[in-house]
DNA sequence: TCAAATATAGTTAGTGTTTACTAACTTTTT
DNA sequence: AAAAAGTTAGTAAACACTAACTATATTTGA
């Protein structure tokens, strides 16, 4: 997990030519050009193209993780952290528009195993993330608890991801923090005590 | 939206592709394989791969569409409708493994501006029907009302991609349909009046 | 301290494979 | 007779990746 610099310049240019086209733009030819040197120069700092995306996921992965754990180790209740998670994903996806392509590109990593796997790992993690902290909030009577956290984590998860993917499709348009913000308020509704 | 028998095989054969490997199963050479006659074949049927991309795109919209019309051309309460506007979906892609892996390769289509503006305007559409049954109960008095029905409408969509996109990533291993009923009484209780 | 040795990071030129698609011909159906 | 639906053989482009060479740092040993 510790890149080198010009492998995370690499990962940066990655990022870059995904977030403008898509997984199918991320070729080592595009990948050399924006770079500025030749396509073999690439074998250099990876072995194949799949150790690219791998390290992309896993770069990324760090840092997500890294202001989740911040956020679940603070002493607020349930409910705003899990209004502080809302908060930043839809902030983080609004500044790299790049991990959307890859969040919603399972279907492009299901010829390769390892890049599916991982995907779907750090899905998981989330999710039981989600859960825990909703468990927590029923406990503590924050959240109603007439219905399991594992499907209000579903419906939270789900109607994120929607969110996105409608914002994706309409071009990027509308302002997606503005949305998450509406979101928020009708999941706030449905789901407090 | 006429199509020949042999169009109609093709389709078929293209669904039974994509549902096993993915999209990028699907390249004229399986195709021909499937069909068991050589590669030009296919090009006496259709003049290119993204029409024939489309075709199946629009060849399942119809079936799912009639299918939906049905449901909301009856005499029953509106969240009767949403259960079982619920329930087609959870069978319909039990039955139909190809067209999740469609429902979920936006990022595939991306390269191809038809075909991500068909998956757009089919997401839409499926929108505008929830959102307006979520209204209609929400007038009748069987939805509560203290929360926009566009918003319902993304969590109950949302809900439901999450779930199968969960099934998937897990390999189909759980019984989708039970899921579906699971997620679906939560969604009840939390929008109904 | 400084030249030789070595490791690092780049180059050009090319390979083999896969891809969608076509030209030209043949068989089958109408 | 002609239209429709198939065939063989092949093309051009894109792709990930490699061999072999070169320039540039970095390390090492007298």
């Amino acid at each position: 997990m510790n890149f080198t610099t010009r492998q995370v310049e690499i990962i940066e240019a990655s990022k870059y030519l995904i977030g403008k086209k898509g997984i199918q733009n991320l070729t080592i030819k595009n990948l050399a050009k924006k770079m500025s040197f030749s396509e073999p120069a690439i074998y250099r700092h990876f072995k194949d193209k799949t150790e690219i995306l791998k390290a992309l996921l896993l770069f990324h992965r760090e840092i997500i993780k890294s202001e989740i754990i911040k956020i679940l180790d603070s002493e607020k209740p349930s409910l705003i952290k899990i209004q502080e998670i809302f908060k930043f994903k839809f902030k983080h996806i609004e500044k790299n528009p790049a991990f959307v392509m890859i969040i919603f590109s399972e279907t492009s990593f299901q010829y390769c195993s390892v890049l599916s796997s991982i995907v779907s790992k750090i899905m998981e993690q989330r999710s039981k993330k989600i859960i825990d902290l909703l468990k927590e909030g029923q406990k503590n009577n924050e959240i109603r608890n007439d219905v399991e956290a594992e499907q209000l984590a579903t419906i939270i998860m789900g109607s994120i991801r929607k969110t996105i993917l409608s914002w994706k499709l309409e071009g990027f348009k509308s302002d997606l923090n503005l949305e998450g913000e509406k979101l928020w308020l009708t999941i706030q509704k449905l789901i407090k005590k």
